[in-house]
DNA sequence: TGTACATCAGTGAACGCGCGTTCACTGATGTAC
DNA sequence: TGTACATCAGTGAACGCGCGTTCACTGATGTAC
């Protein structure tokens, strides 16, 4: 019972080879990618230590202080990391899609969809936006100073555009995209958390949370919708 | 800079008195409430430590084997009386309000506010639903196996009195209730993680949320609504 | 073309820490006689 | 009413562990001459 844990977590790769010169650099990238996939792997971002980092990249522990300044770096630089490809996903959903309200739709979709396929590392986007302990009210901020603005930006976008071709009756699109987005999250946390429940079909659920809360017209949805 | 942080978690109860004889199953609570004070004040699950919840008792740690298997079992049991807690929150509200619409709203603001008082007792609620490292699909269980069944059976049962009482137009009170759900969920969380996010007023927030997925009915409510 | 040397990528040992858990124990308290 | 004793609530020391971080170092590699 004592040796178990302990050997399903040895995974050294003994095969890498050192950097050349002027090429250090690139370990940055190797720590971040190891953090990250440690983090999806175990689900705890306090599995993320240095210790295990290293072992995953194949080097020493203090190898890493010449890339990241303590341990914390390494979970801001995932968390930055992870904002990238949440936006990247984003965008490519929403250039692949000409009308309105498809691309909405294929917004909504990717943000689930990415939070599906990495449940983890969408759940620290979240979970380090506060510092631990910090209780109470922050100074609310213009949306565009948080991290993760872009993707939201998106998304308002998306819902304006609808309401300007007439797929949408929002008076309000920006409370209306933040509604969505509320509703987006809350299914792509709990859908991780708790797969037990009996969940509707998921173009089912999507469907009805974004053609309500983006006050998508009859008109706008097929027969049925 | 050292001891800054010791100096900062000492926080002995130097007061406390030994149970009377018979009397030993009070520890059992006091740990409970001790582990779920540390949780709520540090914010991580990593911090409600076997020897930080004897610190804050006020006993030592090999004590509280006497009460719990081990450090896990504290924790699975900070999680069955919060939604313990959770569940007494909805069923009040519930309770207070005769209307199906009025119970309906009271239910969903209760459920906010829960998670608004304790946000991160309410966040391990969902957390630990998964076991750690646990990825992919679980069988899916009958609703009412899951821990926090009831509320969202309460939530399910104000949706269709609604239906009855002719607020709601739902055709699915089932889906629309788990839509909902789904959606206080998102604005519980990501309100405490985001707070610099510019929030719109909380009741106009949560109107929109409970007056669209659960289909109310434009005649149910006030002007402009 | 050859060699000395500075630089760079990374090592290995060590530190003090708090942790979960175990073990043998202590001393107050209630009870049997 | 008095006393011996079993029981119960909790202690205190110890274990081995993995952690973040520090420090002095090594050895390959590119460059200046």
């Amino acid at each position: 019972m004592d040796n178990i844990c302990k050997l399903t977590s040895v995974k050294t790769s003994a095969t890498r080879v050192r950097n050349r010169r002027g090429e250090g650099a690139r370990l940055r990238d190797e720590i971040g990618a190891a953090a990250a996939a440690l983090l999806e792997e175990t689900g705890s971002e306090d599995a993320v230590t240095l210790r295990a980092v290293a072992r995953r990249v194949g080097i020493t522990a203090p190898s890493i202080y010449a890339h990241f300044a303590d341990r914390n770096a390494i979970l801001d630089a995932v968390v930055g990391q992870a904002f990238g490809e949440l936006l990247a996903a984003v965008e490519r959903a929403a250039h692949r899609e000409r009308d309105p309200f498809a691309r909405l739709r294929a917004i909504c979709a990717a943000y689930v969809a990415f939070a599906d396929e990495r449940p983890h590392r969408y759940r620290v986007l979240f979970a380090r936006h506060r510092a631990p302990g910090t209780v109470g009210m922050a100074e609310p901020k213009p949306v565009d100073e948080l991290l993760g603005a872009e993707a939201f930006r998106a998304l308002v976008d998306a819902v304006k555009a609808c309401v300007e071709a007439g797929y949408s009756t929002s008076e309000a699109p920006e409370h209306d995209a933040t509604a969505l987005w509320v509703a987006l999250h809350g299914y792509a946390t709990l859908q991780a958390s708790v797969p037990a429940f009996p969940w509707p079909n998921r173009d089912a659920l999507l469907a009805t949370l974004v053609n309500r809360l983006a006050r998508i017209h009859k008109a706008a949805l097929g027969p049925g919708g």
